[in-house]
DNA sequence: GAGGTTATTTTGTGATCACAAAATTAAAAA
DNA sequence: TTTTTAATTTTGTGATCACAAAATAACCTC
């Protein structure tokens, strides 16, 4: 059987400001396929491969797939190659259990500090993820979703775990989007209601328990084994 | 007034092993130097400067900076300039009950994998960290308690969180050292003999409530305003 | 002296090259 | 065909260089 020798990878090309170092928008650019699944996992990345698809030079992408390796969204091997580390059931269901103990906890250290102004942008932010829903527009509710719970925990001026929830999203990344499924929408807007109304009340345990609710539900199909294992053997096929 | 221009860093050079990368050897030179306090909060670091201090070429500081970088140890600055972070007490108050947090979480998810044997090694630490104590070795106690803690976390083979944790121990770093003085020695044993006793029982909330107080008192300080705001003055002195 | 302007040095970024180790392919042997 | 072995290519690492931007020093004006 004659295969393809690597599999493609689908970037995202955005303009590169100016202003901006060419690591940067290089690792934006990584990031962000990463995050949508545009890598196999256990896909084998080269630093010449990918200078060569992004048009630039192996140095910025020699930086940048060093910083994604130490935020977790990358994966060094010992023959020190570089893949997207492959999904396992346990630690998928890890992932999402830590995910719900960080990111509860963030949610009850930022509620002190939620005045009307910030309630009213996540108010505002609640819409257009149901605006997103009508649409079916699986990408942008995801972001949409991370920029909900990204204003919630950044209330907190002194948060310090924000890095590390990213680092959770990331090794979800692929995940967590295919997981947005038009089945389980109505749940996630009841969610984010109910923690604005914790908020309003200025009750932070409802809070906790909505935002671990709407996590737990938001990758509900954790739940639905059928699903989850269909993923993670996609996941295990040899990418290289 | 005429002050050194720069503060010094006091290295602790280890020989460096063939089999390891360069960047590697200078990574974990760098960060036990930040993790023990070594550099002031504040001090700018630049590649040229590090690559002349450890006789190496600027390559291998480069890509050890932007891990440590993305590791939350260092921060890059919008001049993209390198600094240790400087300390807050409220920041610094984040920081442990983040750690409280994530680590009785991790502790909790481990409980069921612990074994005879890997209890009996959590033992013979604690035994160690005993013998340290006893001759004020607080370096010494400082390792031997975060061996203590990641002993524990990773009896859970698909544990995630260990990354998560060890970036906050890093941020923690130089305070947490001096955190563990002789008036608590007593506190921090009888913890480890808590958590240990939790574990025999497999009762995951004593464990967390062990694991809990540990942190608490290991960095107990933190309840002893004055002490605390000496060590954030100092940190606040500007180190450039 | 103090405040602002210019000159000088230092710095991070990015490009390119050399090289040993690893992976891949080709060839040979069973 | 299947397995071993050898040849070839590709890869990460590390070194060095160029350059623009930033930081520092020197200078001048008041």
């Amino acid at each position: 059987m004659t295969m393809d020798k690597k599999s493609p990878i689908k970037f995202t090309l955005t303009e590169r400001d100016e202003s901006v170092t060419i690591t940067q928008w290089v690792y934006e650019t990584l990031r962000s396929a990463v995050m949508n699944g545009q890598i196999l996992p256990g896909r084998a990345l080269t630093i010449r491969e990918l200078a060569t698809l992004l048009n630039v030079s192996p140095m910025p992408v020699r930086e940048a797939l060093r910083q994604l390796s130490a935020e977790n969204a990358l994966e060094i091997q010992g023959n020190r190659r570089v893949i997207v580390p492959k999904m396992t059931a346990m630690k998928f269901n890890e992932l999402c259990e830590a995910r719900i103990a960080i990111e509860s906890h963030a949610a009850a250290r930022a509620l002190p500090y939620i005045d009307a102004a910030r309630l009213a942008q996540l108010h505002s932010l609640d819409r257009l993820i149901d605006q997103a829903q009508e649409n079916d527009d699986l990408e942008q509710i995801s972001i949409l979703n991370q920029n909900f719970h990204r204003l919630l925990y950044t209330a907190n001026p002194h948060q310090v775990t924000l890095p590390l929830i990213e680092s959770l999203w990331l090794q979800l990344g692929p995940f967590m989007r295919l997981a947005t499924s038009k089945l389980e929408e109505h749940y996630l807007v009841d969610r984010h209601n109910e923690a604005m109304i914790a908020i309003e009340k200025k009750d932070a345990f409802a809070l906790q328990l909505a935002i671990s609710a709407d996590i737990r539900e938001g990758i509900a199909f954790a739940n639905t084994p059928e699903l989850l294992q269909r993923f993670i053997e996609q996941s295990r096929t040899d990418a290289s």
